[in-house]
RNA sequence: CGGGGUGUAGCGUAGCCCGGUUAUCGCGCCUGCUUUGGGAGCAGGAGGUCGCAGGUUCGAAUCCUGCCACCCCGACCA
């Protein structure tokens, strides 16, 4: 195990890889760029898909599927968005194998070479708003409000497991409004939902904003996200959600008739989180011991580990253990009762800190005799004793008191790690000595932008939805500024 | 795609510069006994296309060429 972790964090790729892969979450496929979900890690995809599908239907949205190859053409209806995605695309081009005639194997049948191109979708923006075009015909047939679980493909230069990898699975919400303002209101709505569930099941916490227009989503108006900061001092962006305007309704013709009869595009937007979030998760609570899960998404909230001598002994702890199960489980807790033989319970109690059980429960014949079981948690690895029917009572208290714990502790770092600067030199002197978050004036254009990022490889993560808003100078260029944006360098 | 690095058992590695018996060590795995409240001990055992393909040589993990994969730094990005 990575020992002295976070004292390592620069050095982010050692112990991250070896976090990942000894915690049992994933690893390196074989395939360029593609990773194995391994079903440890998947538990927690698959905790953090239910809960965001019941927000999204909380929400009123609908889950649909669509198709995973699109033709090559539909990309080239909306410029700016072609610009973003065209160059990383995985591209099919034959439909089929043979045999090869001199006996090299299987080869691509250059008879089966499609007459148009498909691409593997690197995002559904494009044959999703064809599909609405055949859907939307009057006010009435708004607002369309769809969401898709699906896998992606983009051929990125460089991957990096669970932040980047060539194929990544996540949710897309496509909607359609008839006016601006309800699909600004849907934009701003899905990002606090984003908020909320990063925060609140995640205990990660996030600062809510918009993109500068560099940063934008290619074809978006404006783009909201939440960024995150993790244990090295470096940003992530958690999650996008976009107010397309009416680029995609214009490019893929979709009209519909008002109250008045009158011919009008639609107003879209649309948003996404990823299997990215996993890596959010790990690189903010991990300690030198392993993943740290908050108690509100990990697949096991509660781990009970038996100690015995013998059969006897076992039948008698397992009893106390079943019992404490069904008391558990009423009250809707997690909990897993590990009564493997084949591995001793030394080895489960690091197993389970590795992949971040909140709460701990042992049971031997000590606690047997004296109507006890032994508590540990995980955040703190503070153990104690607690009388059998007082445990499920107590075990539902240091739930919540462990995921606010996390998000405490989550937020204590940012704050102390988010720095407010009023010259570039100051800007430059934090980010090599301390990183983080940089807040600091900025004249609004790209140029100043680009010039900060090419010098410093700071970017602006966002210009922060924030209530007190004081107005400054631009930092570098001393030209008027609104109010302070999020620099920092980011993964 | 440019620069750098690494590929030897499930994992981590020695050997490579300077070619030469049966490829080193640790962890893990299997069997037995003793163990079990923080990754057990002893004894025995199994496990290898040395990344792939060519080449040089009497002989290649070692030298040469090409390719592939992974990691790091850039450009790109959820």
């Amino acid at each position: 195990m990575a020992k002295n972790l976070t004292s390592r964090a620069q050095d982010y790729s050692k112990w991250y890889n070896e976090l990942v892969i000894q915690a049992d979450l994933a690893e390196n496929s074989g395939v360029r760029g593609c990773m194995v979900i391994k079903p440890y890690g998947f538990a927690i995809w698959e905790r953090m898909q239910a809960e965001l599908d019941r927000m999204f239907k909380e929400t009123g949205h609908q889950n649909a599927y669509f198709p995973l190859f699109i033709p090559k053409s539909y990309f080239s209806k909306e410029a700016s968005h072609v610009d973003g995605f065209a160059k990383e695309c995985a591209v099919v081009t034959h439909y089929r194998l043979k045999n090869d005639e001199d006996g090299n194997g299987i080869v691509v049948d250059p008879d089966a070479k499609l007459e148009e191109e498909l691409i593997v979708r690197p995002t559904s923006e494009t044959i999703i708003w064809d599909t609405y075009r055949k859907w939307v015909q009057s006010y009435r047939d708004l607002p369309i409000l769809v969401n898709q679980w699906a896998n992606v493909v983009r051929w990125e230069m460089r991957t990096r497991l669970f932040l980047r990898t060539a194929e990544f699975l996540w949710q897309e919400g496509h909607t359609a409004h008839a006016t601006k303002s309800e699909a600004i209101a849907e934009a701003e709505q899905m990002m606090n939902v984003y908020a909320d569930f990063v925060e609140n099941f995640m205990a990660v916490p996030v600062v809510k904003g918009l993109k500068s227009e560099s940063e934008r989503f290619a074809g978006a108006l404006e783009t909201y996200c939440i960024e995150a900061l993790m244990q090295d001092g470096k940003a992530l962006q958690a999650g996008t959600s976009h107010f397309l305007g009416q680029n995609f309704a214009k490019a893929f013709d979709v009209k519909f008739a008002d109250k008045d009869g009158k011919l009008e595009h639609v107003w879209a937007t649309s948003w996404g989180v990823s299997t990215r979030l996993m890596g959010a998760l790990i690189m903010t609570h991990s300690d030198d011991n392993g993943l740290v899960l908050p108690p509100n998404l990990a697949p096991d909230q509660v781990v009970i580990v038996p100690i015995y001598r013998n059969e006897e002994q076992f039948e008698a702890v397992s009893q106390v253990a079943n019992t404490l199960v069904k008391s558990l489980r009423s009250k809707n807790i997690r909990v897993k009762f590990d009564d493997r033989d084949t591995h001793k319970p030394g080895w489960k109690f690091n197993e389970y800190e590795l992949k971040g059980v909140p709460l701990r429960i042992a049971i031997g014949p000590k606690d047997v005799e004296k109507g006890t079981v032994e508590l540990a948690r995980r955040d703190t690895l503070e153990k104690s004793f607690v009388a059998q029917e007082e445990v499920a009572s107590k075990v539902e208290a240091l739930l919540g008191e462990i995921q606010s714990n996390l998000f405490t502790k989550a937020f204590d770092f940012r704050e102390a790690n988010t720095t407010s600067v009023d010259s570039y030199e100051e800007f430059k002197k934090v980010l090599e000595e301390k990183g983080g978050f940089i807040l600091a004036h900025w004249d609004g254009t790209p140029e100043t932008e680009e010039r900060i990022k090419n010098e410093t490889k700071a970017t602006i993560r966002c210009l922060p939805l924030t209530e007190n808003e004081a107005a400054g100078s631009c930092m570098v260029t001393g030209k008027p500024s609104k109010q302070r944006v999020l620099f920092a360098k980011a993964y």
